[in-house]
Parts: C-alpha cells; sequence; structure tokens
DNA sequence: CGAGATCTTGAGTTATCTCAAATAGGGTGG
DNA sequence: CCACCCTATTTGAGATAACTCAAGATCTCG
C-alpha cells in the first residue's frame, strides 16, 4: 500500500484524476518529508533538482534583492504545488512557516511522468493558471494600496484560506472568524511590502477600533468582518 | 492553404511541437484579428470567451481597484498566450498598445482542442510557468525597489524584451540600444507603481546624469548600460 | 525567574504623492 | 507651410504616508 492512500490531499492535489495504477507508479517516485517551522526545501538560485506537494502546513516563497530587502513573493496551502517543472534553476527560496508535510520528487522523475501523463499536466497547468491570477492580482494590492488597506485584505486573505478545505475540494469553505497567524509581524511585513512596524500600527489601530481583536501576539479575530471588507477596497 | 503557414510566431508560440496536421486543424479553429492601439481584446471580470495568441504587437494585462486606480499586471509580447483557459472569467483586461494582431479562439473550442493535444498543453504550461516566475520577480520590485531602481529596470527590461527573438526561438538576442517606448509616461507609472510625475523625473534625472538619452518623447537611447545596471540593483 | 526575541509605541525624516502651472510635441485645418 | 489647439510631459511647491531610528513593553522558553 503507498502513502498516497492515506494522502489527505489526495483529491484536491495535482494527484487527482490520475487512476489508481497511476497513483500507485507516482508513489514509486516520490516520498514524504517533514519540515519544521523555519526550514527551507529549495533555495534561490539554486539547481532546481526538486518539485513537491504540499500535504499539510504553509511555506513561503521568497525573493530577495541583492542588499538584502526580501520580499515574499507566495504563500503555499495544502495541495498546492512547489517548484519548477521543465526549468533549469529555480527562482525562488521555500521556507516553512508552520510544521509541514511535503510530497518531494526529484525534478528530472517528475518531468518524466508528467511527459507521459497528461492528465496531470492538464491539472499542473489549471494550477498554475490559478496562481498566476492570484499573483497578479497581489500586485495590485503592492502597488496600488495603502497600509491599512493592505492589512485589512491580508486578514480577510488568511480568514479565507486557512479555512480547513472539504474533504471534495468543491466550493468554498465559509472563512474563519478566528484563526492564529502563521506569519511573524516581519513575515506579514514581507508579505505587504511593509516595515514591521507599520504592520503593526495597523493592526493596533484595527483592534482600537474593534473592527478585529487580538487575544494574543498570533491569534486574530475578525468582529466586524462588513467593516473590513470595506477597508480592503 | 492555412494562416498559420505564414505565422511569424510559428515556432516559437505555443502551436510550435505540434505537427502539420495538428497545425491545419488548429487553424480551422482560430481566426487572425488586429487591434489598433488602445482597443481591447477582453474585459475584466466578463465571462472568459476568447482565448489568443499574440503575432505581433505589445498588449497590456491590468486590473483596478474598484475606485479607479489601475495598475497594469503584465506585459504580452509576440508569441505569448493571452487568456484564461479552463476557467470560468477573466480577471483582467487586454488592451493593445501598439497595432497588433492576434491569432483568437473561442475558449471552448482551445479547450476541447488542448485536451486532446497534450503537446499544446505542455508549451502552455511551460509558457505559464516562466509566466509566473517573470511576475513573481515583479512583486518583489512593486514592493522593495523605490523609484529610481524601478524607473532603470523597467528601461533594461524593454531594452531586451522589445529586441526582435531570432526566429529559432533560440537563445536571447542582443537587447536594444535605442528604442521606442510602446508606453505612455502615464502606462509607465501603471506599470511600476508610480505617478507619472515621480516616472517623468526619474527619466529626466537618467537624462540629466548621461546615463540614458532622450531623443523625443518616446525614443530612450541606453548611453550607460553598465550604470543603469547597477540603479536597477 | 530571567534573558532573548518579538512586538508596540514614539518622534523625526524622507520619498513619493498631490495639486497646480508651464512647456513642448504632434497633428490639423486654413 | 504655418499657426493654432489639444494633449502629453515636465517642473515646482507643499502635503503626507510610510520609513527609520530608538526606546519601552510583552511574550516565550529554557
Amino acid at each position: 500500500m503507498s502513502s498516497c492512500d492515506t494522502c489527505v490531499v489526495r483529491n484536491t492535489a495535482i494527484c487527482s484524476g490520475l487512476d489508481a495504477g497511476e497513483i500507485a507508479l507516482l508513489s514509486t517516485i516520490g516520498r514524504q518529508r517533514k519540515l519544521a517551522p523555519g526550514e527551507s526545501l529549495v533555495w534561490e538560485g539554486e539547481d532546481s533538482v526538486l518539485v513537491a506537494n504540499v500535504i499539510s502546513g504553509l511555506l513561503k516563497l521568497s525573493a530577495g534583492t541583492e542588499d538584502g530587502r526580501e520580499q515574499i513573493v507566495g504563500v503555499v496551502y495544502p495541495a498546492d504545488f512547489i517548484g519548477r517543472p521543465f526549468g533549469r534553476s529555480t527562482e525562488y527560496t521555500v521556507t516553512a512557516l508552520t510544521d509541514a508535510e511535503v510530497c518531494v520528487f526529484a525534478r528530472s522523475d517528475f518531468d518524466r511522468f508528467a511527459g507521459e501523463h497528461p492528465r496531470l499536466e492538464h491539472k499542473l497547468l489549471e494550477r498554475t493558471l490559478t496562481e498566476l491570477d492570484r499573483t497578479r492580482r497581489w500586485m495590485l494590492l503592492l502597488s496600488r494600496k495603502n497600509a491599512q488597506e493592505k492589512v485589512a485584505t491580508f486578514l480577510l486573505e488568511m480568514s479565507e484560506r486557512l479555512a480547513p478545505a472539504d474533504c471534495e475540494g468543491g466550493a468554498n469553505p465559509q472563512p474563519l472568524k478566528g484563526f492564529d497567524l502563521p506569519f511573524s509581524r516581519q513575515q506579514i511585513g514581507d508579505v505587504l511590502g511593509l516595515t514591521i512596524e507599520t504592520v503593526s500600527r495597523q493592526m493596533m489601530a484595527l483592534n482600537r477600533s474593534g473592527v478585529i481583536a487580538l487575544p494574543n501576539r498570533r491569534a486574530v479575530e475578525i468582529i466586524d468582518r462588513p467593516a473590513l471588507l470595506a477597508m480592503a477596497r
């Protein structure tokens, strides 16, 4: 019995759509790996030797300028795909934000398997197109929204994406009212293109105005979602 | 004889890799269309009924906030693909920046054809992965670079991407020393997340310092590429 | 319980934006 | 061919959001 049989993202990840035989074959070239928070899977500029599927946990994709400024260019959730198949090098560092489990493949193995299994490539294409749309929408936030709008948008996005997906991967689940942020203030700044102080001030302002509550450093409760939505534009 | 036979991007667009029979079939479901500068092909939020391949010219993808702020989230060059196959709606407005020719498909026709031709899907996947990488690198620019760095980076990118691709679509061609910008100052601002005044001031500063020359409103000559490169970070 | 890290708060600086006006190009009709 | 008009661009001056630097508060973990 392959580990895929018990995989919780089996029905939503790119493996969905493969038949039992194909799944069995895929499981022979992949292996599961656990990551601790802060642990990196691949590094910016390194030869792209690995690709992976996220089983559980959250990871960040980050890029930096030469002088050390960092920007988080993507956040990866369960069932998402990591890496750059059919390419030479990786453009980003991938680091776990929480405890995470991933299903890792050697890129060359994955490339070959994908070439022989169009349904897998199709799933990957759909996922990549969706991710491209999401990334472009984020560009709008980075360049045209102010700090308040950025933080409000970020909190709303978190409340939606942290909601556990239902098993069928069907309609979007209900957004969460309360949740624990998987990011430090610094990391929120890196996502939003803000400094840590600005993030802190905005969160505190939302807290004081009663739109959200902050029971402790990592926890957030959305008290007045319509107000938050209005602030996010 | 199908119009594909004379298509100049035939060897670089997603159609490359298809055999003669497949090309013939594809040409029966697509049609060529010319666009004038400023003319839009699809609109943000509209049902996604079209996809297309760029044959010549440049187009922009733009998204706006509710209150009218605009951001150009992508620029599309010859051989690039436009649109969102396998999806419901389009997230962006696509507008020609120059005279442009595109090869247009009804999305449903294209989806069906792609499903039956894995090699086409594979090409599209590679192209989408590359575009995602490019878009993420642009996020870094939007959130972490200052106005001078943004403008310098923009001019360098233009000098590279406006260089005519060689026929084989092989190694990157030599970047151009002089070229005409396909963007107005306003549009450059929309690409970089700056106001028109800031763009103008930065361009004039580069001009005064002798790093570039501006023979007329649309033309740019790169005089000191190493200096420009240093300013771009 | 203490030490280090993370987060919050404050005060002053600055890059970019906003608003306003001047200038220059390009195109058109006389 | 020239004068004129419309629009794009440049320039200036002042306002401001976010940054930087610095200090204090709070949490976390050994």
